[in-house]
DNA sequence: ATTAATTTGTCAAGTTGTTTAACAATGTAA
DNA sequence: TTACATTGTTAAACAACTTGACAAATTAAT
């Protein structure tokens, strides 16, 4: 149900003694009166959106308006457990900030996205697969009292979900999964922007659904999991196996061939080169069983794919499609689509900044007491 | 956040004003002013539900504080389509309400629920897999002129699920599955009492989910799908392939070899015929993958599980149970308790009761204008 | 150029659902 | 009896909205 116009204007003039948000160039209209165009009012302040992968750390520093200010990304390890790692990423943070000339105290919030579970209440993660040392850890009371200002802690695919839904390939859709393709594999479901999380906080983790029951072993201890079949390291390990048993591929290039990864398969699947496009066609061809099941139990009317494999493109997404057509429900399947995430890399950053955003305004609100001095 | 005692005061008294609510006796507690006890006044108007199995039709007439006035319950077959099922329901509703000497026009509203994907705005099932005949039959349309009253359609599992939350298994649970193994086999999603439909209804439909990619052949087409492997005829037809391979088991007093039905291997299995146990056992740990796919990407913290079979109880149930807590994350597995329905075989008609009463009391609070007349 | 139509924004008054704070009612335990 | 605990009620105040009238700013029609 929609608020009045009258409404509005109310709320609005909150909004503009509090200067949260400022008028901007109105554009003209067909007909009638030409609407008043509001923006967020950038300011002076920002926020920081930290995204922590199984091998990358990326930090971003965002203003009010959701522009990226500053940016970096370093190779990480995330297994070097929380205290190496939350290390590298104050360090990085304060490197980020310190190129844009912008101190510590502007930054108001930052959201920040690791890849595993979260216990949101208590701000750590719970039995993460792969983050080994990280169990319990408290990453926000360590990180709030490193920068002084709120934490979000997030799943990595939550936060892709988000800031797909919010900027990129995902907006206007009501159910959304993100689906993250890297080292593990993790989808973040959204209900009306608004982050599934399920009762634990592990909602979404699709990494070792059973895809074949007699399938490869996988690092869980069960077999044929997803990961097991289309995780980076199952990517590399499949390349790896092709050239040493002597296929013709570019790969074979690349030595020592222990050093084959993933990435490298994309990049020569992207060249042209057939068995890297076997092997990619043949994961995404899993992936699509398990997004299938997704399909089935969380019925999406939009799948985003990102991480570093989905930017091949529909090389990658086609078999993902066609076995999501096959093996999820008709109803179902004819009502979802499947895309690249139009973010990129940066859909979990983006995430990450919407987050602190959240935060950051709704401090803004209670602070400068919206609404106590507004009629006379 | 919960109201204040003085709103709920006001609450209360245009609830006892339009005598939706009435005083109860009061119980005594352990010190202070006891509590004023509210009930439901049956007053003189009931609702119903419809409960259409893929071979069983169910029909119960309640009042308003949802206790059970009649119950009727046929042999069935969905397959015969709506005209002809949608008449039987007609007839046995009346002869319900006859043998409880209520006329229709005291029935407020009826809930239904059928096996397949509901459209809820269009009051229709769309692409249903077991529901021949009935893809974009206007169910409600057809119901609400023949009985002349509001109805509610639903998917049967999604009215299992809420009636285990409102009165059963599932009391107090905020993110509930409720598996529904049949002939076909379903779950119905609930968040904080809500049914969770998904984008087109189809949410929770984990009956062709791949367990098995090489499995055998689904009725949908595909191999290894859970109700290939566990649902009722996929139960009768390896008790009939161990009866006709001269395996020792009771079921081979059963002749013809081809009526031996999923039903009679659960009772020959309570009467601890082995064979009979093992096909339960294997079919509950299928179930258990997709129950631990479910509890990866819902991550609910109850999963009820109901239908004819999951009466048997722990046999059934303890392979289900071992699978999930083997293949679902430890956090998710953790969490999640895993039970049977405590209606039973009523769970569907408790939830077809609920959902018809939401809409009586609607139009009761509406057609009596509360609040209206309240403060002189 | 004037008028009409259209759309957007604002104002004042009234309504609703709530909170707060005081207090009344009704029980048990010392 | 008195103290206390707990529950229910009342009146006043208030926040957030709706309604309906109207003002403002533009395009299209006459």
């Amino acid at each position: 149900m929609a608020l009045s116009r009258a409404a509005v204007t109310s709320i609005v003039n909150d909004l503009l003694e509090t200067e949260i948000v400022r008028e901007a160039e109105s554009r003209s209209v067909n007909s009638g009166r030409p609407p008043i165009i509001l923006e967020i009012n950038p300011s002076g302040d920002y926020v920081a959106g930290v995204d922590m992968g199984a091998t990358h750390l990326s930090i971003v520093v965002a203003n009010y308006a959701a522009n990226f200010i500053q940016e970096k990304e370093i190779p990480f390890d995330i297994a070097l457990g929380p205290k190496t790692c939350l290390n590298q990423a104050n360090e990085l943070l304060r490197e980020t900030l310190a190129e844009a000339s912008i101190s510590i105290e502007q930054v108001n919030a930052i959201g920040v996205g690791v890849p595993g579970p979260i216990a949101s209440d208590a701000g750590m993660v719970v039995a993460p697969p792969i983050m080994p040392g990280w169990d319990r850890y408290p990453i926000r009371n360590t990180l709030e009292k490193m920068w002084g200002c709120p934490i979000s802690l997030n799943n990595d695919a939550e936060l892709g979900a988000l800031g797909e839904w919010a900027y990129g390939a995902g907006r206007g859709f009501r159910n959304l999964a993100y689906i993250k393709v890297g080292t593990g594999i993790g989808a973040g479901l959204l209900l009306d922007g608004q982050i599934y999380h399920g009762a634990t906080g592990s909602a979404g983790e699709i990494g070792h659904l059973t895809i074949d029951e007699n399938g490869p072993m996988c690092t869980c201890g069960n077999r044929g999991c997803l990961e097991a079949l289309t995780g980076g390291h199952a990517i590399a390990r499949q390349a790896q196996e092709a050239v040493h048993n002597g296929k013709r591929t570019i790969l074979s290039e690349i030595a020592p061939v222990e050093r084959i990864s993933a990435q490298d398969v994309a990049d020569a699947a992207r060249q042209g080169d057939l068995i890297s496009q076997q092997i990619l066609s043949r994961a995404g061809s899993h992936l699509g069983i398990a997004i299938a099941g997704l399909v089935n139990i969380f019925n999406p009317n939009m799948v985003v794919v990102g991480g570093g494999v989905a930017q091949i493109g529909d090389l990658f997404l086609e078999p993902v499609r066609q076995a999501v057509q096959r093996r999820s429900l008709p109803a179902a399947a004819h009502a979802v689509r499947i895309t690249t995430a139009l973010l990129g890399r940066r859909s979990s950053s983006m995430g990450a900044v919407v987050q602190a955003l959240t935060i950051a305004l709704h401090q803004l609100a209670e602070g400068k007491e919206v609404r106590k001095t507004l009629v006379v």
